[in-house]
RNA sequence: CGCGGGGUGGAGCAGUCCGGUAGCUCGUCGGGCUCAUAACCCGAAGGUCGCAGGUUCGAAUCCUGCCCCCGCUACCA
């Protein structure tokens, strides 16, 4: 049983989860869920980046003390992950005394391998952000964000950390190990990057105060990146050995507006701590509606809370992954649009292929064997199946989530055509054609078997419902045990439809 | 300015690397079936594949130029 280690970004302690953090989530949760039903032991990390300035600033006006503060939020994040069925392992938060201690290791080896000078940090300084501007982002001489107050030339000393060194170190790196930075679009945008040169990065901040204390410096606290990426390392105990086991990651699950931090200034900080870089890193695209530009109305409408319980969690998962590539991004025009669409695809999939596809077939079976399934396998319907199943393993090996989900659709719809095709209903009344209806009949409950076992990682409920439903032993079975586990007999009781269609209210 | 991605029937996409009847899902229209959640199946209409040149017997696919959209451009995360 070979381990396996997926994170996602752990999210800044602010505001509450939107579908946008939930798209990421339900992603890197499908391939954790694909992992264990080959077989693997999966470890699975999400938290949250608690320290900096806007956290601080957040819970001075609510009164609280911060570590209050993010305590709260933790938990808000935390059990809206559990509302959507995700089944991380883990739960990392940047504040957690484990995560400090991993944090100063990881910096003292960085320092002693030279990496490591005081320097001093100028720029535009805004107030109100409490952040350093770029010139480039300065609009007529202000804060774009705060334009009535005027942007000062400030400057602090930070100690640097020299990533410039790394420039070449990770040109050979990826050359070497094309699986490291996907898709490949994302690949070429760092490796431009890196062509052209990389400058020395902060390490250190000297004016914010919540955050880990850096090492042997009083007064400075250890800036964003060398504090938040280490929650890969800090969630599996480093630095006592034990990280070993799960260390390096095989894929670090982000969105494609972090690539650089994950795929320059982190594979650089491991690099000079001496330690191995994760296996790969997918930058995953995002969901945008009106180009993400959304009115306060607009974005209630959308909230994550009311889509959920739109067509419920697992509907809600299966409709992201199906909507939104996982390789790229996916805009809808308007609210509007993306709410029928989020419908259409619920109606069309769930309701009309799927969960009508599981009860005509079941339907057929007690009808007409009185609930007893028939066996035997070599119909072309299985064929079918097995072809759009291995087709599904490839694409899911390869994280094309999406794709792994249309080519469950192929079962379906394979299955939905079989059936009118073969007309059940005619063999049934036909005396000569038994072995013909029990090879039809026996054909769709494997069908559905399978899509039953590769729905698992994208609708772990819907999936055992459908598991038991057949008649099937939970929990679903992994892929490679599928052929030995077809299910014999349905169960006594007969429950009410899997996914109720939208009833039409207009148009 | 630089870099990356994209522009294909009403909507969303595949096909472009390795040129040769333009495919899929949804929607629309017509037909079929009756096991089923008025679901399912089949068929049809609908596209000069962003624009203009070029290469070729032949280009969505190759070359050149241009237009439009989106993202990144590094110290908020």
């Amino acid at each position: 049983m070979a381990n396996y280690y997926i994170t996602t970004a752990i999210d800044y302690a602010n505001g509450d989860p939107h579908m946008g953090h939930a798209f990421e989530k339900i992603g890197a949760d499908v391939i954790a869920r694909y992992r264990r039903l080959r077989g693997d032991n999966v470890r699975f990390s999400i938290g949250m980046d608690e320290h900096g300035q806007k956290v601080l600033t957040e819970a001075e006006r609510e009164g609280v003390e911060p570590q209050a503060w993010v305590d709260k939020i933790a938990t808000r994040w935390s059990d809206t992950w559990q509302r959507l069925h995700v089944s991380n392992t883990d739960f990392v938060r940047t504040t957690d005394s484990p995560h400090v201690e991993a944090v100063h290791n990881l910096v003292r080896r960085v320092q002693a391998a030279g990496d490591i000078y005081l320097d001093r940090y100028e720029g535009y300084y805004c107030e109100r952000c409490e952040a350093f501007r770029k010139e480039s982002e300065l609009v007529d001489g202000k804060c774009a964000e705060h334009p009535g107050r005027d942007i000062g030339w400030t400057e602090e000393e930070n100690f640097f950390f020299r990533l410039s060194k790394y420039t070449q170190p990770l040109l050979d790196h990826i050359a070497a190990h094309p699986e490291f930075i996907q898709p490949v679009s994302r690949r070429n945008e760092i490796l431009r990057l890196l062509e052209s040169g990389l400058e020395d990065i902060s390490a250190s901040r000297s004016r914010v105060s919540w955050g880990v204390p850096f090492p042997g410096a009083d007064g400075h606290t250890v800036y964003v990146w060398f504090d938040a990426l280490p929650n890969y390392l800090s969630v599996l105990g480093f630095p006592s050995e034990e990280y070993e086991d799960w260390w390096p990651a095989d894929l670090h699950v982000i969105g494609k507006d972090i690539t650089r931090f994950h795929c320059v200034i982190w594979p650089a900080m491991l690099m000079s701590a001496g330690l191995p870089l994760p296996k790969t890193v997918w930058a995953h695209g995002f969901v945008m509606i009106s180009g993400g530009k959304l009115s306060k109305s607009e974005a209630e409408l959308v909230n994550l809370g009311s889509l959920i319980d739109r067509r419920g969690p697992d509907a809600f998962r299966y409709i992201m992954m199906r909507e939104v590539p996982w390789d790229s991004d996916r805009n809808f025009p308007s609210v509007e649009s993306f709410l029928h669409q989020f419908d259409a695809c619920y109606q069309a999939d769930l309701a009309n292929d799927l969960g009508n596809l599981l009860n005509r077939t079941v339907a057929m079976v007690e009808k007409y064997r009185d609930g007893r399934i028939p066996d035997g396998n070599g119909t072309e319907l299985d064929a079918a199946a097995d072809t759009a199943l291995g087709a599904y393993m490839e694409h899911m090996d390869a994280l094309q989530l999406h794709d792994g989900l249309e080519d469950v659709m192929t079962i379906i719809r394979r299955s939905n055509g079989f059936i009118d095709t073969m007309a059940p209903w005619a063999l049934a009344r036909d005396p000569d054609a038994a072995d013909e209806l029990d090879a039809v009949l026996g054909a769709l409950i494997r069908a559905l078997a399978r899509t039953a076992v590769a729905l698992a990682p994208f609708m772990p409920d819907k999936s055992t419902e459908i598991w038991s439903r057949l008649g099937g032993a939970e929990p679903v079975p992994p892929f490679d045990e599928l052929g030995d586990n077809w299910p014999t007999r349905l169960p006594e009781q007969r429950e009410g439809v899997l996914f109720p269609r939208i009833e039409q209210t207009r148009d």
